[in-house]
DNA sequence: ACCTGTGAACCCCTTCACAGCG
DNA sequence: CGCTGTGAAGGGGTTCACAGGT
């Protein structure tokens, strides 16, 4: 039972956040078994995906009863490495980097903030939310004396792929890119991006789509599936003093009123 | 050719935005023509999958030659609604908020900050990069007077359900979520949401897992550093009429050294 | 009875391979 | 010939429905 490890699907992987979030606020309620139908309303995903998602890392649940709240997130926290502590270096101190290095959410969910770079002149020694920022040059140093396994790139288009370069030459194989650029890594390399922009011209498609349906509205198509409500999901640090938000991933949509064509999730 | 519109399918319309920027850059290399594979290579995504894509918007290209630049960029805008102005409000101006504000990648692509909203009275009243801080109850008469289309919620993760509500009571169909937190709206609305905590722990899912078939690797193969660009590739899509569905936002990851298992990408 | 765990159907997307047309 | 456009094959992921425990 040490590794029963069967290849959990990367749609699985991405959600399992979402419960691991929606197990600790249950958890915070004192509720200690909780059913598939009722997490998954939670989670704003339906009983069989949780289901068949919970299974991938083995039986944990009771049958007749549900799953034990405690003893599940403690299994997802290990599915997810989230056992130890896996520190990031920001890259590219200006509106977002500084933003995200006031995050208090990564910390509190094992992702410290370990320390912070950039190339100009003007920002490199300046003190930023607690740390002192470096010098990109100073990344192979920052890297082996924190440990540092995630890097953060928040840096302009035109210098990620240069900045996922250094990275990965300094040991850093695990990249979160929020430059709006496609970025290359090596095969041993994981990269997963963040495009704001791109977010916002996926709802600009969608919305336009529905109001063309809108006013002649076209009889004969589909009925629209629809419905609901659903959710987003993720761990949730304390954001109470800051206000900052970010993240990434989750992302959910519904189709509109006068069209029949449902819209895309994500998440 | 008004309406071709076959049912684009959310994978694509997710590419659309990847292709357009990329377009943009190759346009500004004075270069009026393209082939598949070469924007493929340049989008990060394999040819077949970018003329299948681009199939889906007419048939645009010239066979034996390639894409028209100009004409492509142009279709491409069109069908993301990108022809006209969608105004922004960004609900919670806390750090990620003010970075939204200041994000200048907004306004250059047809989503312009009109403006900006809290509650905290030590906030309301104030500039923020040059837009001034209007309380939530004023969210009614901004849509109407800057005609808002979209909504961008970066508060704490306790009040995104509330905001997300109000936003849709006021007129707002469209949001970008960005608070930890499962937000469901009506049908009639759209929504997406971005969790960075999310990101960071699915990466460190991937970097355990290939860590444990890790042992002795590393030898510096730097020179390979990045390379190829072999592909990105999408998340899977889910809506149904449920839940949420995962799609998103864009990620790649590339299979780890040592083991076998892909890694898995969302972009 | 109740709820989990899961095989199987279904659906969407990706990839292949080639027909079709400059 | 070169490159696009696309039918068909292949792979995942979601959903269904029920078998299997409690």
């Amino acid at each position: 039972m040490d590794r029963p490890r069967r290849h959990i699907p990367a749609a699985t992987v991405a959600r399992l956040p979402v419960y691991l979030r929606t197990l600790s606020e249950v958890q915070a309620d004192q509720i200690d078994t909780i059913s598939s139908e009722r997490l998954a309303e939670m989670a704003g995903v339906n009983a069989a995906k949780v289901r068949k998602d919970l299974s991938f890392l083995g039986s944990y649940g009771t049958r007749g009863v549900g799953y034990e709240v405690a003893y599940l997130l403690f299994q997802i926290r290990r599915e997810l490495g989230l056992t130890q502590s896996w520190p990031v270096v920001i890259v590219g101190i200006g509106n977002l980097g500084a933003a995200l290095a006031n995050y208090g959410g990564f910390g509190d969910r094992g992702h410290p903030v370990a320390a912070l770079v950039d190339t100009d002149p003007a920002k490199v020694g300046a003190t930023v939310s607690g740390h002192r920022v470096h010098h990109l040059d100073e990344l192979p140093v920052l890297v082996a004396e924190h440990g540092i396994a995630i890097g953060v790139i928040a840096t302009p288009a035109e210098t990620a792929q240069e900045v996922a370069d250094r990275l990965v030459a300094a040991g850093v194989t695990s990249i979160l890119n929020f430059a709006p650029a496609v970025v290359s890594v090596p095969p041993e390399a994981s990269l997963r991006s963040v495009d704001l922009a791109l977010e916002l011209q996926v709802l600009s498609f969608y919305r336009q789509r529905d109001l063309v349906g809108e006013v002649g509205a076209e009889p004969g198509d589909r009925s629209s599936v629809e419905g609901h409500s659903a959710g987003i999901a993720d761990a949730a640090p304390n954001w109470q003093d800051d206000a900052v938000s970010g993240m990434l991933g989750a992302v959910r949509e519904r189709p509109s009123a006068g069209s029949k064509e449902p819209t895309p999730t994500c998440r």
